[in-house]
RNA sequence: GGAGAGGUGGCCGAGUGGCUUAAGGCGCACGCUUGGAAAGCGUGUUUAUGAGAAAUUGUAACAGGGGUUCGAAUCCCUUUCUCUCCGCCA
């Protein structure tokens, strides 16, 4: 979330940057938290004088006792005991107009980066980058679905009796390849110097509030009632949250981590061709990059980010395209977003395997991740994440562009990951 | 799941109602000392937030939340975590 000394001393620019989203009421709200703020610190201060009183008489009362005074103690006790309903009423406001400061502040977006282009929906986002030729297939070319079928290494059905809708069963060599994609990724983060870690694959509320997942968006999130834990819907949430109320030091920077773990995600609503097989699942793997940043080099960490991917798609051999989110189409808590999109020649379409995003320092506010400046002074930190790769929609590609008449041809780089080198 | 014991600063650890934001030690930083280092000595060493140009200073925080009291690290309730024993178990 934004700081309210932020939103204090910068509204217009605020205002500005949240328009670029189409946030709606922005105005409205903003000026409600800087009101309310207002309000808040004076009746703090109000409640700070009122302690310091309070404090004063009892330590006067203690000293009287002691002194044997007790006539003279009982009368500053009653003076005291009118302060300290007056601490009782400040501190109920103070509470709750706090916690309404709060509430309305876990409504504000993030504010995007000035290069973010303005935009209502996905078909406004900028195509920056594009690279990969888009093979030629033969004319008995299928779909993926169509493909796991034939060479029956997923099953959607099966996973439909299992659990239901969205949980595909990999079999046999699609089970393979599977694990060779997790492992060739998880090296291919190493290398470039993303410390593997293992995380939970559930997670409690104050997770999900530190990176932005709750409130407000516990319904794309499986929820475990009993114990009131949450599947995490991306690695994002337990990664990024180690370092949750964490104050570092400058030379801790740069943090980066990578993991494997699968993802959860209710996303109730689409049918259709966009969504069948592989395209939208309710589970699925990924393997994900977070970073830890000093907020002058995140975003020359985010464009490292974004040419690590690179060089990852080219290795597979896959053609891809690099978009940069539209106002409209950014995630509530990012400040700039690049998605990737290969080519997916069955389908004829593009498909998002990954989406690489700087928070800045929204997430860090919520998590209390701070950092002690050269003026020894605590200062927000800046995150990023992103996927590296999700699996679905690469293994989809893969399936889809490497198909032959013969089977299905193992991209050279995994090869030795897998195995194998043809599904048939 | 049952029974018991616990959670104090970067770490160890004292503290069972008032001069305790917290003894003592370790660690760390700076200074003195030294040819240099160690030892020794001295000074300093939490965070958040308000006021102030600053020195400084008010408030809050002893796992989290609530309560008793003029006053809580200390008493009560509750949540949570850790440890020990028992049970179950890959």
């Amino acid at each position: 979330m934004l700081s309210v000394a932020f939103i204090r001393d910068n509204k217009d620019l605020v205002l500005k940057r949240l328009a670029i989203r189409n946030f709606a009421n922005a105005e409205n709200i903003i000026d409600n938290i800087i009101e309310l703020d207002a309000k808040t610190r004076a009746t703090k201060s109000k409640l700070d004088n009122a302690n310091a009183e309070s404090n004063k008489l009892s330590k006067e009362i203690g000293l009287l006792y002691k002194s044997g005074e007790v006539q003279k103690a009982n009368l500053v006790k009653e003076k005291s005991s009118q302060i300290k309903d007056e601490v009782s009423q400040l501190r109920s406001h103070l509470l709750l107009d706090a916690d309404q400061v709060l509430k309305m502040l876990y409504e504000i977006p993030n504010i995007p980066n000035e290069l973010v282009p303005p935009g209502n929906n996905e078909e406004d986002n900028e195509i920056i980058f594009e690279e990969g030729s888009i093979p030629k297939l033969h004319k008995n070319a299928l779909p993926h679905w169509e493909l796991a079928k034939k060479y029956d290494i997923i099953d959607f059905e099966l996973g439909t009796k299992i659990t239901g809708a969205g949980f595909p069963v990999y079999k046999g060599k699609g089970a393979k390849l599977q694990r060779a994609l997790i492992s060739y990724f998880l090296d291919k983060n190493s290398d470039a110097g993303y410390e593997e870690v293992q995380v939970p694959h559930v997670i409690n509320e104050a997770s999900g509030i530190g990176t932005g997942q709750l409130p407000d968006k516990e319904g794309q999130m499986y929820h475990i009632g009993i114990d009131n834990l949450y599947l995490i819907p991306t690695a994002e949430v337990p990664v990024t949250n180690l370092y949750r109320d964490v104050l570092l030091k400058e030379n801790d920077f740069p943090i980066l981590h990578t993991a494997y773990t699968p993802c959860f995600r209710r996303e109730a609503g689409s049918y259709g061709a966009h969504v069948r097989g592989l395209n939208r699942l309710h589970q699925f793997d990924k393997v994900e990059i977070v970073r830890v940043e000093h907020p002058n080099n995140s975003y020359n960490s985010l464009d490292e980010m974004v040419n690590h991917i690179k060089t990852i798609l080219i290795e597979l051999g896959l053609p891809y395209r690099i978009l940069r989110l539209c106002g409209g189409d950014l995630g509530f808590t990012a400040a700039l977003t690049y998605d990737f999109e290969v080519f997916s020649t069955a389908q004829n379409r593009w498909l998002e395997i990954s989406s690489v995003s700087n928070f800045e320092s929204f997430q860090a506010n919520r998590l209390k991740l701070r950092f002690k400046n050269k003026d020894g002074k605590s200062q927000l930190a800046h995150t990023l994440n992103g996927s590296s790769l999700a699996l679905p929609r690469v293994l989809a590609a893969i399936l889809e562009n490497f198909q032959t008449e013969n089977g299905i041809r193992i991209p050279e780089a995994l090869i030795k990951y897998t195995g194998f080198d043809l599904i048939d």
